[in-house]
DNA sequence: AACGAACCCAACCGCGAGGCC
DNA sequence: GGGCCTCGCGGTTGGGTTCGT
């Protein structure tokens, strides 16, 4: 059963690759650069279409490349971020330095799928399989279920996955109708100093800036003064539920990391892998994805071995950190008023540049309260969000990824409270 | 040693998005 | 606005390798 011919002409050579030609190849594009990629096996003597070239070097020969096994780090980190994103390989990838797509998308499903499902965890939804579902162990992805039972994981899946981007944009939005509250009563205050016949607050930068302040992809208007106070009122309720529902998505990742660990362990003796693992970027990520809300004492007990006791204790020391910096964050989004003097209102000027701003809508106001020590962590807190920015569109940048799942705030109000319950996701996984 | 099964991964395919004319 | 082209992504597969009997 051959494959039916590419786009391209026959002639072609399809197949492995051979040394020479990865050699032609690589050659060409440290000399030339890749250009473009349809007329570079022309250019470069290669018998190859412009995809396979891509696909080679992209996936192989391209020099800043790791290879070989995966640490434990990485493994929990695509267990992580595919519980957030889904399949979205390229996504993932830009967490994992120098892994590619292809090799993490490899992985996953040669290695992390079937171990999540050994561990008696849905893959697809990353929550514990229910018996409804099937107790097919590993390997048994087709065998229980049926057609209706994998459309209902794939729905909840991605129910799952929108609840938790949503959550966030809708963090960011409440996060910048605070800020242009702040803003336009500062200004209020100003003016009202000034004179009393001063025309109405205005957004500091003026109607401009005002503009620029609107997020994309929000339901909420900034620039829509009219409105403003009702928007307010309604992002600061979304939020709040959004944090609640973010705090419970988050809470499975907990159980992912102690079953993970324990897993490795019993698979590689006490082999430990230096979480503190330096230049890798995703760790933050891995430890802000810790809630505390899901006391560590909880689970300790019924997973973890007594002697991984001083290991564990190390790791809690260094996830208490990142735990109150996710608090913090957590109560900054809820509290109903924040107290004017305790904020710093950002200066108009912060705005104007497109770069500037694309930066602080893309982290909302996450630096201006992060701790040095949690600013790796803080870097990381929104993954995906530059993985799907255009350097030159602060739309992209803004909006939250697959447009397509968060189509309406009708939509989302059902996202999140369709969040799953913390407690779906007992602790207590046996291996 | 031989064979089949299982595993693994590089590479292919089709599709959609975005840019350009 | 629509067609064409290029690129990137995710799903899938073919074939080499390893493992088990």
């Amino acid at each position: 059963m051959g494959r039916s011919p590419c786009c391209e002409k026959d002639g072609l050579k399809k197949g492995p690759w051979t040394p020479e030609e990865d050699q032609k190849l690589l050659a060409y594009i440290e000399q030339h650069g890749h250009g473009c990629w349809r007329s570079l096996p022309a250019k470069a003597g290669l018998q190859r279409c412009g995809k396979s070239c891509r696909l080679r070097w992209t996936n192989y020969l391209r020099p800043d490349i790791k290879r070989g096994k995966f640490s434990l780090q990485e493994e929990q980190t695509i267990i992580q971020l595919h519980a957030l994103l889904g399949n979205r390989w390229s996504a993932i990838a830009t967490h994992l330095p120098k892994r590619t797509d292809n090799e993490i998308k490899n992985y996953w499903n040669t290695h992390l799928k079937k171990r999540l499902a050994k561990m008696g965890i849905d893959p697809v939804t990353h929550k514990p399989r229910s018996g409804a579902l099937g107790t097919g162990g590993a390997g048994g992805a087709g065998a229980g279920g049926g057609a209706a039972g994998a459309q209902h994981a794939r729905a909840a899946a991605h129910l799952s996955h929108t609840t938790q981007w949503e959550s966030a944009r809708l963090e960011a939005e409440a996060r910048l109708a605070r800020e242009a509250r702040l803003r336009a009563l500062a200004a209020s205050a100003a003016s009202a100093s000034a004179s009393v016949s001063a025309p109405p607050p205005q957004m500091p930068g003026g109607p401009a800036a005002a503009h620029r302040l609107d997020s994309p992809t929000s339901t909420l208007s900034f620039s829509e003064s009219a409105a403003l106070a009702s928007v307010l009122q309604e992002a600061h309720g979304a939020a709040t539920a959004a944090a609640a529902a973010t705090r419970a998505a988050m809470q499975p990742m907990q159980a992912y990391e102690v079953a993970c660990k324990e897993q490795q362990q019993q698979q590689w003796g006490d082999h430990v892998v230096n979480v503190a693992d330096a230049g890798f970027a995703a760790a933050g990520f891995t430890g802000l994805l810790l809630d505390g809300s899901l006391s560590q004492q909880d689970l300790r007990p019924a997973t973890r071995h007594d002697e991984d006791a001083a290991e564990a204790d190390a790791g809690l020391q260094e996830t208490e950190e990142e735990k109150n910096y996710w608090d913090s964050i957590m109560s900054l989004v809820n509290s109903s008023s924040l107290p004017t003097s305790s904020v710093a209102v950002p200066a108009p000027e912060a705005y104007p540049s497109s770069a500037s701003l694309q930066t602080s809508m893309a982290m909302p106001a996450l630096e201006a309260y992060s701790s040095p020590a949690s600013l790796q962590a803080t870097s990381v807190a929104m993954p995906a969000l530059e993985a799907y920015s255009s350097s030159a569109s602060l739309q992209t940048s803004v909006a939250m990824p697959a447009p397509e799942a968060y189509s309406s705030s009708a939509s989302l109000s059902t996202s999140v409270i369709a969040v799953p319950a913390p407690e779906a996701y007992s602790p207590a996984l046996e291996f």
